[in-house]
DNA sequence: TATATACGCAACTGATTGGTTTCTCAAAAT
DNA sequence: ATTTTGAGAAACCAATCAGTTGCGTATATA
């Protein structure tokens, strides 16, 4: 079970179930209402994100409501940034290399 | 062959050769020395890479360097993004807050 | 020209995945 | 007290996946 935040969200059901408790926790039924699928389904999915820590579970009665761990996204961010980074400094050197045009115009 | 950017991130054999050829471009066989694998199986891993547009192929005589396409990355950047917003309004609050405990303090 | 190298492709294998069905348990409603 | 409802767990299945082995082809070198 070397289950990792990125493995779990490479299934887009999955995403879209970080999407949707991402503006409210929701309970597995009223998740499988969204989606084309059984409650089963999303509960085997939910399991996935709770194991990875990328939701959380809120008993209430006999419901458990999800709600999103912002702080593990936060791991992909961080992957993303050194690329992010790479294509900022691309970006600047364009910058430079139009502001030369610029000036060369000008002369 | 429903493949996305998200399943391709999802392999982490996958995750180092994008952050290898980030640095420069490599082809399968000086990639291979870096993984404890064959060169099929990196090869099949540039495949998957090459149908997602997150490399491209530059030949060279018999070699094939295979170099990163950071357009493509930003698919994932702007996924996160939507997160990005809801952790940072989570810490301009904590801000306010925290100003506010700061400000009482001076009454 | 013969041989070695770099590579992709196809076939195969064992492991994993997403999904369904069935079962059980606990909480709520009748 | 009985029935309904919300949910996780286990067993099962088809599809997919990562990796290996073997093969064919094109380029480089002897």
């Amino acid at each position: 079970m070397r289950r990792d935040i990125f493995q779990a969200i490479a299934d887009p059901t999955r995403r879209a179930i970080l999407v949707l408790i991402a503006a409210q926790a929701m309970t597995p039924n009223s998740l499988a209402e969204h989606f084309d699928t059984t409650r089963q389904a999303v509960s085997k999915h939910l399991r996935i994100l709770t194991e990875c820590e990328l939701v959380k579970q809120e008993y209430q009665g006999r419901e458990i409501y999800y709600q999103l761990e912002i702080n593990k996204m936060k791991e992909v961010d961080k992957w993303v940034e050194q690329f992010r980074k790479i294509w900022e400094d691309r970006f600047n050197q364009l910058d430079k290399v139009l502001s030369t045009i610029k000036k060369q115009k000008k002369c």
